[in-house]
DNA sequence: GGCACTCGTCGAAGCGCTTCGACAATTTTT
DNA sequence: AAAAATTGTCGAAGCGCTTCGACGAGTGCC
């Protein structure tokens, strides 16, 4: 193994001139710096990482907790992890990953051992448990999503309020005058993961300011069909849906179109989905801009890295794309 | 931070001996040991993973490479992933992500920096520019799915071959006739991925074996009524279908249905699928054991830490999963 | 009773890096 | 022209741990 000493002597330097050639810490010059690079690269130096991390007490690796429970979509996921891992490397970090079932004794394991310098969290919930555990680290942490009370923490998530608003308007604006959103599962209204109440606001709200006629309807995948029945007996004049359930879309579609609704002509039906999603069954949505939620979140960790305290909470802005499910403008 | 030297104090005992009781590598009282244990827990001692690595060389951390390609049922990824992860920490190592997109240089970086001790490779393809990395690098590998010239590398995958076969036998048993593999979309076999041919080899080789008229036909998710109805045009006596394409197992079920035919009564269907979207269709289905790969990945991987060397290929079985889209035997 | 072992513990060296203080050489300020 | 500040480099200390060799105390054997 080449090591730093190896480097200065055949630059003809000190080991510490290597480091701060390295490290840009202290000025050096043009020289000396190109004879230093220059050795590197025929040495084929790596830098140890332990022996750096001992040394500066900063291992330049992130944990990334993963969520596991059923009921997540697993894509989204993927893509935010995508979004992270991509962004840290941009950074000049790794990213380690643990899995949720690690839970409280995980992050105090990583953080404790000095194993990583910050933790991005994802998938919190209202009262999550590892809420004090986060507080009480002495390594900065970032959440992807709003915990009932997140007092001294940093959290980032999608803008559900504004999705939800988005969806309303725009229905609105299209002359429906009675609309319906058709949410998660009832279990994930239960669980109170914030984001199904923040959606079902926002669309509320909109179409209150709108004056149109809004409805709600939690909805289980597996019973689309009923959503869809119960929806248009209750409501013959409705025309504008929103969908908040990624499995439940593709069923809903199915249901609506079953009743002799043909959509956009019928029915406006508008999702908040991912673009894959979307684009596949060329349906006008909200999308959910996953990769960038993965890249802003680490992005927040690396400014409190540095020392800066971004602001406690960001929202992240989604957008309305059109496409045939709804009828043109 | 409490350190090694501030555990001795309180026990009463030099470094070394906290060390030893840590490692097992020396023998140590027992009254010694419990003592030692005692101050760790007061304390609540952590080692510094940056000064053990450093003097230990060994990080206690392996590389994880995913997969980023478009293509791959993302949710098969992410359970493989579980299963290293989960597995992984059970052999008390962690897992550090590295995107397919950082390519040999990311290896080289990870093993130069000795950040990790042992790399896994997921979705290693026929010809992979990594491949003489891999076998150049000090550092342990293994791979997940096999290369055309895997000398020198330690390789695991499914068994599509076994499975292929199975679902071959298994019509062949029923009583068909006229049997049908509905595979990947022709891209697939192009780039030449090996999984693909393998499955199809193993139908094939089985059905001859039987005495069974078989048929192979690539399938792109989006053209699955196509496909259903070219193979039934050309071979109406066909009576056995088996699909090796996740995303095309449900547009084929309704290609199929929407031809008359009734599964199973008409048509026997068979999927080579994970369980849960076999469990959700109510398929039989050839179960492929995402999980447990990533499992046994991660412990070839420790066994070559050990310095023990491991067969250079595994196939993991995968078994049959009789539902109700074949007839009850 | 003496010799050869094993057992349990300790001290010290060293893993490869960063960083602090020092200092000579140069530049800027007075 | 002298004093002060700046620049570029070096040496040495030290980050927290593992591991090697040493050694005293106990054990078994002839």
């Amino acid at each position: 193994m080449v090591k730093i000493s190896d480097v200065a002597s055949h630059a003809g330097v000190s080991p510490s001139t290597v480091s701060y050639v390295l490290s840009g810490k202290r000025s050096i010059s043009d020289q000396t710096r190109r004879r230093v690079m220059d050795s590197i690269r025929a040495l084929g130096y790596r830098p140890h990482a332990g022996a750096r991390a001992l040394a500066s007490n900063r291992s330049n690796v992130i944990a990334l907790v993963v969520p596991l429970r059923s009921g997540i979509h697993v894509p989204i996921v993927m893509q935010m992890v995508i979004g992270a891992v991509t962004s840290a490397r941009a950074y000049d970090h790794d990213v380690l990953l643990l899995t949720q079932d690690e839970g409280v004794d995980g992050l105090e394991r990583v953080a404790g051992s000095a194993l990583v310098d910050a933790i991005l969290v994802m998938d919190v919930e209202l009262h999550d448990v590892r809420l004090p555990v986060l507080r009480s680290l002495d390594r900065p942490s970032v959440l992807i999503g709003f915990p009932a009370d997140p007092t001294g923490l940093t959290c980032i998530d999608w803008d559900f309020e504004a999705a939800g608003a988005a969806c309303a308007e725009y229905l609105a604006d299209l002359g429906h005058r009675e609309i319906a959103l058709i949410g998660a599962p009832p279990a994930v209204y239960e669980r109170g993961t914030g984001f199904a109440e923040r959606t079902k606001a926002g669309f509320q709200r909109a179409a209150a300011e709108r004056g149109v006629h809004a409805v709600v309807r939690p909805c289980d995948p597996d019973h689309a069909r009923e959503a869809a029945d119960d929806l248009l007996r209750d409501h013959p004049g409705l025309t504008g849906v929103a969908v908040h359930n990624e499995p439940a879309v593709e069923p809903l579609l199915a249901a609506f179109r079953a009743t002799g609704r043909r959509v956009p002509d019928d029915l406006s039906f508008i999702a908040i989905a991912p673009d894959d999603l979307a684009e596949r069954l060329d349906l006008t949505s909200i999308s959910i801009p996953a990769e960038e939620l993965g890249r802003r979140s680490v992005a927040l960790l690396m400014e409190k890295l540095d020392g800066h305290q971004p602001p406690g909470a960001t929202l992240l802005p989604s957008r309305l794309v059109v496409r045939s499910s709804t009828p043109a403008a």
